[in-house]
DNA sequence: TATTGTTATACTCTATAACTATA
DNA sequence: TATAGTTATAGAGTATAACAATA
């Protein structure tokens, strides 16, 4: 008896992190629109600013994405002058991909974007309430990284 | 001085929900992927399930899609002997898709699928916590919804 | 022989534009 | 003339497989 009468389900709970995981998806699409950037050449991106210039190989791996993709994603990138191509000064089969001025500056405005996104969701909250959706969260994402750690969907 | 110290930053909080976005994703992938269904067939599937047959007009409207492109989910799901097409009794110019037998199953089959997934989350967590981070959702949710509501993008 | 990246091919999700049949 | 749906075309996200150059 313990989801009676009014309270909330759970299923109803899964609809609103469902409703959430669409609108912040929608956010961050619009978002990154404005940057001139999809969703996933911004992750590329974010992965070249955060591991710093690589072989395409080390970036398919963080991106969990195939080598044949990745020629595409830093294909675009380079079109849109936010990464070149580098030989790899030990390896000859390799190229280095590095993030240009602008792809760093890119990847800047979005991390200040992500900041303010994250204030227009919680800068107003109470610090209680803060504090125990943290606590939800985390318990959420503890039951759920391992359940989706076995799936192992490859094309996701 | 809200976020001082130990404290979970706003910043910190929206990786959380990145987080849960993405694994609920992949969770909702993979078992679509048990049905046969990608994302968006699943929803075009959802959608007739819950308002019934009608005309392909009415799907893209309530999909937020082209008429284009609801052709070609209809036609995948036809394929799958998930729906069929009908000729509108009233409007010649007009067809009617509807569910089968087999799609009606499947369509259930993704709602106890959900519910399932909703009791691997929620199920076990106390019944405090829980409210607390419904609560919470729902704050989350006030904010994003007119924000998101306001950028309209179009392809997303 | 194993690895890096590319070309070739294919499927899915989207969009716009032009067109057909019907209202 | 307006609407329902299709064909045509296009770009992006993915994948596998075959292949070149290099290790």
């Amino acid at each position: 008896m313990k989801y009676a009468q009014q309270m909330t389900s759970p299923k109803e709970a899964l609809d609103r992190v469902l409703e959430l995981a669409v609108l912040v998806h929608h956010d961050m699409q619009s978002s990154l629109g404005t940057l001139g950037l999809t969703p996933s050449r911004a992750h590329a991106l974010w992965e070249l600013h955060r591991r710093g210039p690589g072989p395409q190989r080390a970036l398919a791996d963080a991106l969990g994405v195939t080598p044949r993709h990745v020629t595409g994603l830093v294909d675009a990138l380079v079109e849109h002058e936010l990464a070149v191509r580098e030989p790899h000064p030990q390896d000859r089969r390799a190229v280095l991909v590095r993030l240009t001025d602008k792809g760093r500056a890119t990847a800047e405005d979005f991390e200040r974007g992500q900041a303010e996104f994250a204030d227009l969701l919680f800068g107003q909250m109470s610090a209680d309430r803060f504090d125990c959706l943290v606590l939800g969260l985390d318990e959420v994402l503890a039951r759920l990284r391992p359940a989706v750690a076995t799936q192992e969907v490859p094309g996701a």
